[in-house]
DNA sequence: CGTCTACATTACGTTAACGTCAAGTTTCTG
DNA sequence: CAGAAACTTGACGTTAACGTAATGTAGACG
């Protein structure tokens, strides 16, 4: 699969898997000059999108797919991986909770705008509609 | 109120003082060379901080922070913000959305590699764990 | 008077994940 | 076979919000 072809399927730019590429993270082979991403890079691209969705770094990705080069036990290995994922996924409950939070203090500040731009209309509004 | 007070107060940077007012967020007076932040500053400090909560830019916060001093009517201007306010609230909610897939499908992903790590013990696993 | 502390300015560095040229080559198409 | 389309490498640019020196100065203290 050229390049372009990659870039229609996975809605990705050509730079994006040139730069996966120095990074480690595909290994296109070559007919000539040009890339040739195989089955196996499409399965790593569709596991990079998916791990950029999870909040992973790209770096943290490349060390999920590159478990099994390692010399270590596959055993502890995946346990490792798994590891990480629930620290990920506490991170990003986390992340959740604040986001719950800020949208709730947004929420409530709304209801005081609009408390003020009804019952005051001719009140000549002060910065602090922002406040408290 | 000087920048070293300051900083103890809200826990920023000096640096971060400084930086904003170079960003006109904020109008320390002088003493001589030393800023001196007064209630005014205080003031929008806070409302920087939520703001940054808010998950609004430092530009987004100046503008803010700023309409009064434009020419506009400012019954039209806090209507503006208001909106604005609710465009970003609904813009974290999408995000919220988003996390809260996210969430959902890596607890999936790890309860199916948990699956693997207990009925498998002696499977080779492959990169596949991390897929489907 | 020395020095310590708190402050000042200036300016380059950081980070991630690409974007955006520039310029050359190869391949397809009419 | 000309010109377009698709591709290549290389290298610098972008963005936000500061961090991190390096260097200088003004008061306070003992």
């Amino acid at each position: 699969m050229t390049i372009g072809k990659m870039c229609e399927t996975f809605g990705v730019s050509a730079r994006t898997l040139r730069f996966y590429e120095t990074r480690k993270l595909l290994f296109p082979i070559r007919q000539g000059q040009k890339r040739l991403f195989t089955r196996r890079d499409r399965a790593r691209l569709k596991l990079i999108l998916k791990g950029k969705r999870f909040g992973f770094s790209l770096e943290e990705i490349r060390q999920l797919l590159d478990l099994y080069k390692s010399d270590q036990d596959p055993q502890i290995q995946i346990k490792q991986a798994h590891e990480r994922a629930e620290r990920q996924l506490k991170a990003l409950e986390a992340k959740k909770q604040e986001l719950d939070e800020i949208i709730e203090d947004l929420r409530s500040q709304l209801a005081w705008g609009k408390n003020v731009l009804s019952t005051s209309p001719s009140l000549k509004p002060t910065i602090r509609h922002f406040d408290q």
